[in-house]
RNA sequence: GCAGCUGUGGCGGAACUGGCAGACGCACAGGACUUAAAAUCCUGCGGGACUUAACUCCCGUAUCGGUUCGAUUCCGAUCAGCUGCACCA
């Protein structure tokens, strides 16, 4: 093989001397934005999941412009978060140092890749021109009521000195550092997603994105219908409203338990049961919401000496704290029916309370307890007879008459936690004024500047707060003595917005232009991995949403199209991680072999969306194809000049058949990420050239033809190799600048085709029919064939199936 | 526990709405070239039976069953692996 990394250098300098990746937002072609997920910076590194992410998407930018399209594909640097921090805490190094060297690298990295990056359309969520407008949209949501403070119970990692959203807590210990999490209340600024839910739900309807994804989506949103009923309590004076999605059980209620954090707690709990309430109080706010939530805990509680009134029955029945009843999520409370839900079952068997059955089974089977279906009403007065369903409306509506009940629908989906007692990430842009209270900080003093010099090894407050320089401001409103809000953004805000500043991303006045990005975005094909499926996703889809209804987007939703690509494992086929020692490096590949080989192979080596554990040996066959090009190419020119035959022969009809059928073939795969069997196809082609070279009698003009055609097929898969391969044959032009082959219908169809023949659904034989046939001529054909003849004569024919170009079946039986 | 995904040769993987299972490649085996080796080129390559041989036949997509003229594909049950969620009222 003679290419090498070499070869890559040189494309990519004559690439950049005539700029070919410029972008050109004014193009008449149609646009197409693809974007990949943007890297982390955090080591220091491109990784071969990278790698298997941007190479093969770089190969789908390249083909779409192939194909036509004015390609919009910008990449950029996530840059803010706490791996940076940590890393700094660990060797002093400041995060904004570190993280701009490996930016840096990284950069350097993908054009070696040989990425088709315009990179004066990229992002880097670290600098003040970025965050400026990460800040300006926290403004816009506040402005708008979507942003809000409130005390709540968070989780607290110690180790990072810091609060982590709920999702990013992976059983019960820190995503990122794997420490224990803890609760603990603070209070923290909020984006209210919640005001979204409904439209999160319907619009996934709208998009192009794996089932198994919006799946995830409508899981984590989690609506569920159902009803809130009010409890008068026997004081006369509380009550308490319960969310329940089984109304149908109302008159098989036995208690009423209350979330322990309820400030309601304090008011209804009896004398006589202050003590024991207090102390299990004090003992659940030991717990994590992972430990309280776990299955495998004994369900706890305790009584509060209340007493509340069924609506339904008047009966009366006590009120109860327990710790499997979470404040945020419905209201707070619920009606514990142990004859109809497992866990009120376990509950009411552990502390004797009654258990009385309401539904039964629609044809009045004996049922076991607790029993969950759908049935029939009993021992409910005047609702028995009525199935489950019915019940629910009807119970629901007389309470609503009354003023005890409501219909109502519940989200899972809580708001997301935004603030974080963090340096490295962008300054929540909010000032505190004895007069004025909570102030935004105005456009025209954005950004908050983060300052460099800070301390910030974690001792449990926000690191910024020990900054007095950056701490007192004055109040933009009073012009008076204020102080700055000390918290960060999750860095979640920063990726759920960059995607609209890349089309615009050099704007100093606005975050983005209003007719750029309506025009540019959404973005067409997006690619990532699949543990973004429930928060980025989310929240990036959250902010279009806001930002339309804000009057600066004129879209829903901001990734029409989405794939994941598949994870590479190790060799030995566990994830990599440093501490397995199983990590690849695709550097000493590139060293070796040039960065296409490395893009072919690992292209060719898996399913895309799969991914799969590495194989060392499987490169070389990539090594072996290349110089199999190669070798072809020379003896491609070698016979350049020789006598050339002028007819168009079976062998030419053949040829060309599969060079059209390797056109249409390749693009369809490419264009749904099948680059495996892309590359396969790119093979097929291969041999057949070859095939057709040793031949005796070459016309030259039809070989010559289908070579350069098979080297623009391969232009976006090893763009580099490919400009060698062209230049060799004596192109001047940039085989990147080549359309996509046009498929020839006719040529496609030349040849013969075989058809084959089932009888009782199993292959006999087959039958060649021309390719150009009408169905009822190649019907004919088959029919007619010596074979058919033979099997009509021998067996009785009961029922003839024809699949047209497809398969001819005969169903027999014996005469 | 619930949900989702996956299961195809020695290996990576093909087979697009049911229509020739194993494309393409790796590994392996044989041959050509060579003094020889490497490289390269050619041929073979799921398992089994029979045959001098061509052929032919049988089995085969985790397991068992179903629908169908026909099932890797659809349906049901089971097993195995992976991933996600966590008492959601």
């Amino acid at each position: 093989m003679e290419y090498s990394k070499k070869v890559d250098a040189k494309w990519q300098k004559k690439w950049k001397e005539k700029d070919v990746y410029k972008f050109d937002m004014n193009s008449d072609k149609e646009k197409f934005y693809i974007l990949e997920m943007f890297s982390y910076p955090s080591g220091a590194k491109l990784h071969l999941g990278h790698w298997f992410n941007y190479g093969p998407s770089d190969s789908f930018a390249r083909y779409k412009k192939m194909k036509g399209y004015n390609v919009f594909h910008p990449m950029g640097f996530d840059a803010f978060g706490l791996p940076a921090e940590n890393y700094a805490i660990k060797t002093g190094i400041h995060p904004e140092d570190s993280t701009l060297k490996n930016i840096e690298t990284m950069k350097r990295q993908l054009e070696e890749m040989g990425g088709s990056y315009d990179w004066n359309y990229s992002v880097e969520t670290c600098m003040p021109d970025y965050y400026k407008w990460t800040q300006w949209l926290f403004t816009k949501l506040y402005e708008a009521g979507l942003a809000y403070k409130k005390e709540a119970p968070v989780n607290w990692c110690d180790s990072c000195k810091t609060v982590l959203a709920n999702e990013q807590v992976i059983g019960g210990k820190c995503e990122r550092c794997g420490s224990e999490v803890k609760r603990k209340k603070l209070a923290q600024w909020f984006f209210k997603i919640t005001d979204y839910a409904e439209e999160l739900l319907q619009d996934l309807d709208k998009l192009d994105w794996p089932e198994s994804t919006k799946k995830v989506q409508t899981n984590w949103i989690g609506k569920s219908e159902g009803s809130e009923i009010k409890f008068a309590l026997e004081d006369g004076k509380h009550e308490i409203t319960v969310f329940t999605t089984r109304a149908d059980t109302l008159s098989g209620v036995s208690y009423v338990v209350v979330a322990p954090e309820s400030s309601l707690v304090q008011e209804i709990t009896t004398d006589e049961c202050k003590e024991q309430v207090e102390n299990y109080i004090k003992e659940t706010a030991k717990l994590n919401e992972i430990e309280r939530l776990s299955t495998d805990k004994e369900k706890t509680g305790v009584f509060t000496g209340a007493y509340a009134i069924n609506p339904i029955n008047n009966e009366k029945v006590p009120v109860w704290i327990a710790d499997y009843v979470l404040e945020d999520y419905g209201t707070g409370s619920v009606m514990a029916v142990p004859a109809h839900d497992t866990r009120d079952y376990a509950f009411a068997t552990k502390y004797n309370l009654p258990i009385k059955q309401v539904v039964t089974s629609k044809n009045n089977e004996e049922v076991e307890l607790p029993y969950t279906e759908y049935g029939v009403l009993i021992n409910s007065g005047k609702y028995n007879g009525l199935g489950s369903a019915d019940a629910k409306n009807k119970i629901t509506e007389d309470l609503s008459k009354v003023g005890k009940g409501k219909k109502t629908v519940n989200y899972r989906l809580k708001d997301w936690l935004v603030s974080r007692q963090r340096y490295w990430g962008a300054p929540i842009p909010i000032i505190y004024c004895d007069k004025c209270g909570t102030v935004v900080v105005p456009e025209k003093d954005l950004p908050v500047l983060l300052p460099y010099d800070v301390e910030f090894k974690p001792d449990g407050e926000s690191p910024l707060k020990k900054s007095a320089e950056f701490m007192n401001c004055t109040c933009p409103k009073c012009g008076g003595k204020a102080t700055r809000e000390a918290d960060t953004l999750d860095t979640f805000v920063c990726s759920s917005w960059y995607e609209l500043r890349y089309p615009d991303s050099k704007n100093s006045e606005k975050a983005f232009d209003k007719d750029i990005v309506n025009k540019m975005a959404p973005v067409d094909t997006y690619v990532g991995g699949k543990e973004h499926a429930a928060m980025h996703l989310i929240y990036a889809r959250f902010m279009a949403k806001a930002l339309r209804d804000l009057g600066y987007l004129n879209f829903d939703e901001p990734f029409k199209r989405l794939i994941h690509q598949g994870m590479i494992l190790g060799p030995d086929g566990n994830k990599m991680s440093k501490s397995k020692g199983n990590t690849v490096s695709p550097e000493e590949y590139i060293e070796k072999y040039g960065s296409d080989v490395f893009r072919m192979y690992i292209m060719f080596g898996f399913d895309y969306r799969q991914g799969g554990p590495w194989d060392e040996k499987g490169i070389e066959s990539m090594v072996k194809y290349f110089g199999k090009i190669e070798r072809l190419i020379d003896s491609v020119n070698e016979l350049r000049n020789n006598a050339s035959k002028e007819k168009i022969g079976e062998k030419e009809v053949d040829l060309l058949r599969v060079k059209n059928q390797t056109i249409k073939a390749m693009g369809e795969d490419i264009d749904d990420f099948r680059f495996n069997t892309a590359i396969a196809r790119s093979m097929e082609l291969f041999n057949k050239i070859s095939e057709y070279i040793r031949e005796k009698e070459i016309n030259t003009k039809v070989l010559i033809n289908t070579v350069e055609t098979y080297i623009t097929l391969l232009a976006p898969l090893a763009p580099h190799f490919a400009e060698e391969e062209w230049e060799k044959l004596g192109k001047t032009d940039f085989v990147y600048n080549q359309n996509w082959p046009e498929v020839n219908e006719e040529e496609m169809k030349g040849g013969t085709k075989e058809i084959p023949v089932q009888v009782n659904g199993k292959v006999k034989f087959c039958v060649p029919v021309n390719a150009n046939a009408s169905n009822e001529e190649a019907l004919d054909v088959i029919k007619n064939s010596k074979q058919a003849q033979e099997i009509k004569q021998k067996y009785e024919v009961v029922k003839e199936i024809y699949v047209p170009g497809k398969i001819y079946n005969l169903v027999v039986k014996n005469k």
